[in-house]
RNA sequence: GGGCCUGUAGCUCAGUUGGUUAGAGCGCACGCCUGAUAAGCGUGAGGUCGGCAGUUCAAAUCUGCCCAGGCCCA
């Protein structure tokens, strides 16, 4: 029995795709959750996706997020259910059917019938479900996919019915208007993203109109963009704290903001009088048409607002609360009524007068003619500006208020910002940022929709006109109780549910209303509405309520993050999740955003058949904070797979290689042991090294724990790559090495064994919520196959989350070995700068560190030192004083708050200070800066010491810690040098020549008298390294095959030959 | 137009309460190693810290304005 060395062709996302299928054949996330069924909770709620299409590259990461935080509280010992969500109602579901269709507008779907209509957008709400499925298993996240909810199933619609008969009886949701974009020809209103899709700047036609006053002998110039609503007005509308002038103008007088003279007059006209906005509130004015002269005890009088703008325009504005979000804020307040000349689909109403029948875009230049004739219009001109149009057929899209259902969240408007303060945000800037912000200017939830496929608003009116009672149906039960002739298959959609009469008290017949409810109330009530709380599973809610963890991209600030907290606030007045990772968007490598039209969409499937999904996942979560906007860089992700995943294969694999060698895994079988358990058998004390990889390990255990309690991902990721990349296999394994060349069952080999066995599972863990099959496939490899035997689980997914062993880490040991790593690799620095290659021997090298005590400190480790640098000592140096001249600098930060404004002063005087003053300074800690003074005492903390060398060493220094390579070569030290440059060539031979490390050999060699003479020296040392049976010295005409290299400037030429 | 996020080396990203000469990986150049070998290791060159102004002895860091990208809202 082996270990499988994982090599030649393995494949990454097959090995991936070969766990998937374990986990399936084994039901190894059904397990894995039976086996936690009584242990403490943690409650995740799953945003629903839409299906109505397909998953995209920013849907891996937001899965892999959720999957690594449920993966990592599952493995801390919790029970964390992971119920699936399918958002299946809404506007883009129906303009999905509506294309495949070819169905142009809503009259179209009525024509069609929205029996059928429906039918069809249910049906391709599973469109997609199927890439859904195979994507959320794919990049192995743990989803109960078997039995989400499903917001269009009745059950989860009588859970939102409650919901809102709950807030209806309560008085919270009324009748009222709101503003929409509205698309004339195709008849229906338009969400903001369509909107955002299809603004383009246009010329359009802008007014300036006269209007009389009617309590004076002065006109109102007035602006507006849009003619056509002018019949609809209402009011004027003057910012309150402006400056408005009356001026002389031809004999008129004219009324206009001050700062807006200049735009509207070509020469200064003569002021008569100056007053604020405020001043005219309330005054009346003369209407410029008829069509709404019955209005006039409630229409037509100056208003003040805030939004009127003094940079174009007049700086007053015309106010048509049936057009404009604005306009009808305003009208609200001061209780206009709302006008609308015209019917939604453009077209002027009777009331419209002469333009009644016109479209109003062709009604635009009529309006201004006749304006003109009558004398109205002061100035006429183009206005450029961004005007949406409609995303399908280009028409202009015009605001309109139309009747809507809201609920008064106003109302809630403090307990929103208690409970959203009471969530943990990471990150924090949302909760203090955007979302508060969107509380504190919180207005009325628009609940209602003129669609067909969505949840259907559960009131019904009387249809007596003299009663016109409102009633809210909140569960299939009453609807039975208080309908008529309910039939017994029931569905809650349209158009069904429109069939259902209730009786009224008055004994008159209710019909529903024909509204819908906003998608965002479906997924924000899915804390109830996934277990059709309350009708069933109480005790299960309220042990899911509120949840622990969620996560979603920023999108969702004012979609599900909002419409969960409003719900929740609402009902319980609590908040309904504690702890939210709020995910940025992702960008295509040039940080745009990635659109189908621009054609830099990554595609998940594909990324993941290529690099595999691990290797994505850990992209993702390590290349920056979710909360920033990641540019998604294959480059990136290719090195992920290079440096991390093929790092740890080859590290496992290096361990593979030798255990297999050893028969590590056939012989713990036969003793009837675990590996580890056979390994600690043999193994003896753990040496230095080993103690300090598990010390790191331990450290790192602490890290990872620490920063992903605190939701906190791409550190503990980098932490756990830097650990895998430098520590265990750059540095442990790489200075192990010859440890695992002992023979038979050496102990100090089976401890690096069982050590390098341990880290390896260890990392497994701790990898397992980023890296989910890698992590099992390499875990399972350790542990056999017979691992089960030895009371192992069936996955590294069910095994606990490593805890650190606060005894086993040492910080002292770490700091030690991070000054090893120092010194060795300022002893590189010094070779390289000297072009003194490490094949060369030097005699010595000279130490300098910080305190006392840390050189002894570093006795064990001199053997690594030696061998890394190769030199033959390394001696400690109280000072370096010998080899190098000083100077010194001022340690700002530490300096800087003492000294102020002086420290200027005193780096310059310490610039300057002599090589011989500074040596001074350090012996005694304390340097007088004499410009300013005897007080002017620096300690050693406040100055840093600088060192550079003299000749014969090369120093290279960081910080306290120096180093100074004795330089010098003897004939010794270069005997040894030509030596190993022969190793060096004659080994590079056997290899060219594709000789088996075991084969023996006889060289043959032809070279100058210094060589020779080496070579003499170390013959032995040559043999024994190159596995040479002879070297023979020849001469030139001899060598048959043979190579010429120089070596150290010696001519030399070898001749390799298989024994 | 408003709010929020982002802008640091050719690329992807770190950068603690303002404090010496702004860091890492990749890429590049040079070199090392040859018993993890279609691997491994090291050294080096790369930066007006998006721009401008201000506060301060001292600004990548704090403030204001501007530019670019993103999200949300008008």
């Amino acid at each position: 029995m082996k270990f499988d060395p994982l090599k030649d062709s393995f494949s990454l996302p097959k090995a991936e795709e070969k766990i998937i299928a374990f986990w399936e054949t084994n039901s190894v996330f059904h397990k894995a959750n039976e086996a936690a069924k009584d242990r403490p909770e943690y409650v995740f709620y799953e945003g629903p996706p839409s299906a109505n299409g397909p998953p995209g590259i920013h849907h891996v990461i937001s899965r892999t997020v959720k999957d690594l935080i449920c993966r990592y509280k599952a493995m801390q010992g919790f029970r964390v259910d992971r119920k699936a969500g399918w958002d299946t109602h809404g506007l883009p579901v129906e303009h999905g059917v509506e294309k495949a269709l070819n169905l142009k507008d809503k009259t179209k779907v009525l024509e069609y019938g929205v029996d059928k209509f429906n039918q069809k957008c249910r049906e391709s709400v599973f469109e997609y479900l199927k890439d859904w499925d195979e994507i959320t298993k794919r990049i192995g996240y743990w989803l109960d996919l078997d039995d989400a909810y499903i917001t269009l199933k009745n059950d989860y619609i009588e859970s939102v019915w409650w919901l809102l008969k709950n807030l209806f009886d309560r008085d919270l949701i009324y009748k009222g208007y709101k503003t929409l974009p509205f698309c004339p020809r195709c008849g229906t209103g338009l969400s903001s993203h369509e909107v955002a899709q299809g603004y383009s700047l246009v010329k359009d036609p802008s007014v300036i109109v006269k209007v009389k006053a009617a309590d004076g002998d002065f006109s109102y110039l007035v602006w507006t963009t849009t003619p056509w609503t002018l019949p609809s007005n209402a009011a004027l509308c003057l910012k309150e704290d402006a400056d408005y002038v009356t001026v002389d103008y031809d004999g008129e007088k004219l009324v206009l903001a001050e700062a807006l003279i200049p735009k509207v007059f070509d020469e200064e006209p003569k002021i008569l009088d100056r007053h604020k906005g405020a001043d005219f509130l309330k005054r009346k004015y003369e209407p410029l048409f008829d069509c709404y002269k019955d209005k006039a005890d409630e229409a037509f009088f100056v208003v003040n607002a805030d939004f009127v703008t003094l940079e174009d325009g007049t700086g007053i504005v015309h106010i048509a609360p049936g057009f404009g979000a604005d306009d009808y804020e305003v009208g609200k307040k001061f209780g206009l009524p709302v006008l609308q000349a015209i019917e939604p689909n453009g077209i002027f109403k009777d009331v419209g007068g002469k333009y009644a029948g016109m479209f109003i875009k062709d009604a635009d230049p009529i309006i201004i003619k006749d304006l003109k004739i009558s004398g109205k219009l002061f100035k006429k001109q183009k206005y450029e500006h961004n005007y949406p149009f409609c995303w399908r057929c280009d028409s202009p899209l015009i605001y309109i208020a139309r009747e809507s259902w809201y609920i008064k969240t106003t109302q809630f408007r403090d307990q929103l910002i208690k409970n959203n303060n009471a969530i943990n945000w990471v990150p924090d800037e949302i909760r203090t940022g955007r979302m508060l912000n969107w509380l504190e200017n919180n207005v009325d939830w628009a609940l209602s929709r003129e669609r067909f496929w969505g949840t259907p608003l559960p009131i019904w009116i009387c249809e007596d006109p003299k009663c016109g009672k409102k009633r809210a149906v909140g569960s299939v039960e009453q609807l039975r109780n208080e309908g008529q002739r309910v039939p017994e298959e029931l569905d809650l959609h349209k158009p069904m549910i429109d069939e259902v009469k209730l009786t009224c008290d008055c004994g008159g017949t209710m019909t529903r209303v024909s509204e819908l409810i906003d998608v965002w109330f479906d997924s924000g009530a899915m804390p109830f509405a996934q277990w059709h709380y309350p009708f069933e599973n109480k005790e299960k809610f309220e042990n899911k309520f509120p949840a622990d963890f969620i996560s979603e991209a920023v999108d969702q600030t004012r979609g599900w993050f909002y419409s969960l907290l409003a719900i929740a606030t609402m009902i319980f007045d609590k908040e309904p999740f504690r702890n939210v990772i709020v995910l940025e968007m992702i960008q295509d490598e040039k940080g745009k955003k990635m659109s189908k039209s621009k054609g830099n969409v990554v595609d998940p499937f594909e990324t993941v058949a290529q690099y595999g999904a691990d290797p994505v996942r850990w992209y993702l979560i390590s290349t920056s904070n979710p909360w920033l906007p990641t540019k998604f860089d294959k480059g990136g992700l290719a090195e992920v797979v290079r440096k991390h995943y093929d790092t740890l294969r080859n590290t496992y694999a290096f361990f593979a290689i030798y255990a297999n060698i050893d028969n590590i895994l056939g012989r713990a079988v036969e003793a009837g042991q675990s590996v580890d358990a056979f390994l600690e058998s043999k193994a003896g004390e753990p040496e230095t090294f080993d103690k300090w990889i598990v010390s790191r390990y331990n450290s790192l255990a602490k890290e990872v724990t620490k920063s992903f309690d605190a939701y906190e991902l791409t550190k503990p990721v980098r932490a756990l790559q830097h650990f895998v990349i430098e520590d265990l296999s750059n540095w442990y394994v790489r200075n192990n090495r010859r440890r695992f060349w002992a023979k038979e069952d050496d102990p100090s080999k089976m401890q690096a064994y069982l050590t390098l066995y341990r880290m390896l599972e260890g990392i497994c863990r701790l990898s397992a919520p980023v890296s989910p099959m890698i992590s099992e496939l390499l875990w399972k490899e350790l542990q056999g196959e017979n691992r089960e035997k030895f009371g192992a689980p069936l996955s590294v997914h069910m095994t606990g989350f490593p805890k650190a062993d606060e005894t086993a880490i040492d910080l002292e040991l770490e700091e030690t070995m991070g000054l090893v790593e120092k010194l060795v690799s300022l002893g590189r620095a010094a070779r390289t700068r000297r072009s003194l290659k490490v094949r060369q021997p030097l005699s010595r090298m000279m130490v300098s560190l910080s305190g006392k005590g840390q050189f002894e400190k570093l006795q064990p480790y001199l053997p690594i030192i030696l061998g890394e640098l190769n030199v033959k000592e390394v001696v400690e140096a109280d000072n370096l004083d010998s080899y190098v001249t000083y100077s010194a600098k001022l340690n700002f930060k530490a300096a800087g708050p003492r000294l102020g404004g002086d420290v200027k002063k005193a780096a310059a005087y310490i610039a300057q200070l002599s090589s011989e003053q500074v040596r001074e300074f350090a012996a005694s800690g304390k340097l007088t800066v004499e410009p300013l003074g005897a007080e002017a005492v620096l300690s050693s903390e406040e100055v840093e010491t600088v060192r550079t060398e003299k000749e014969g060493v090369a120093v290279e220094t960081d910080g306290p810690v120096a180093v100074a390579l004795d330089t010098e070569l003897t004939e010794e030290l270069l005997d040894e040098g030509f030596a190993r440059e022969m190793v060096n060539k004659i080994q590079n031979m056997r290899k060219t020549s594709g000789l088996e490390v075991t084969d023996h050999i006889c060289v043959r060699v032809c070279s100058t008298e210094r060589l020779r003479t080496a070579a003499d020296r170390h013959l032995d040392f040559i043999r024994s390294e190159t596995l040479a049976r002879s070297l023979d010295f020849a001469e030139p005409g001899d060598l048959e095959g043979a190579t010429e290299w120089n070596i150290n400037g010696e001519k030399t030429t070898i001749a390799v030959e298989k024994i």
